[in-house]
DNA sequence: CTAACGTATCAGTGGATAATGATATGACAG
DNA sequence: CTGTCATATCATTATCCACTGATACGTTAG
């Protein structure tokens, strides 16, 4: 096992399964969209289930998963439950994945691997 | 519409549908261990296999995707198929993932929604 | 030409999950 | 206290996808 092997830092399973979780929180085009919304401005449940168009059940569910991926933070307000982004990186992430898109979206989108 | 609205730019489904393949195409703890090995290294695909320890059909699999989505490219060798990343940039989304798993590794890991 | 090897494809299977409708929990108004 | 609203949870369903074994394709060696 020489250092120059690359299993011996990233293939660790700790480190796979922790950034397949991360980037699967974001492979959903219905959390994406969720995400979007929260960019801009902090917002509660209904904003967003108005903003996206999703099932009001079907938003908290997805922003469960967001919020114990720490992916979005959330603060009581009323009986209202504003959420926001957790962390700049989040938006800072998609971002980046958005100019790798610039160079191969061709790809991506030819890719019948997924019926997304 | 002012420009300081993310949603303008990001909202399109369009653009949603491709960040969620990008993000998918990630998302597999199999394909990551995949992307690990030709970080370093073009391999083909034998070396591969014995570097993840999967199944040829199965890489075989997940390399197709992959190339179709244009984060891996290929050069044939003989009876070989040398892989390589095909953008350093697909390097650095997982870097990044990573910092921000720094962050929040905590909640990533406690996140029940993916059984991964 | 034929055998051996590397890679890709195919069909089948099991497990996972996103969406929905119904319902529970919790907070505020009156 | 009671009704109403905001949010969360539950059970169900239908779909999707990762993996496996068998097999096809293509190339090189002898």
């Amino acid at each position: 096992m020489t250092a120059q092997n690359i299993q011996d830092d990233l293939s660790a399973p700790d480190t796979l399964d922790l950034r397949a979780k991360l980037f699967r929180g974001l492979s959903d085009p219905s959390r994406l969209t969720i995400l979007d919304a929260l960019v801009s401005d902090e917002r509660n449940v209904q904003e967003i289930v108005g903003h996206t168009g999703l099932g009001q059940p079907n938003v908290s569910n997805h922003l469960r998963c967001l919020l114990e991926c720490g992916l979005v933070s959330r603060r009581s307000k009323g009986r209202f439950v504003r959420y926001r982004l957790a962390d700049r990186r989040v938006a800072d992430l998609i971002r980046d994945a958005d100019q790798l898109l610039a160079s191969t979206a061709n790809g991506v989108d030819a890719c019948q691997s997924y019926t997304d």
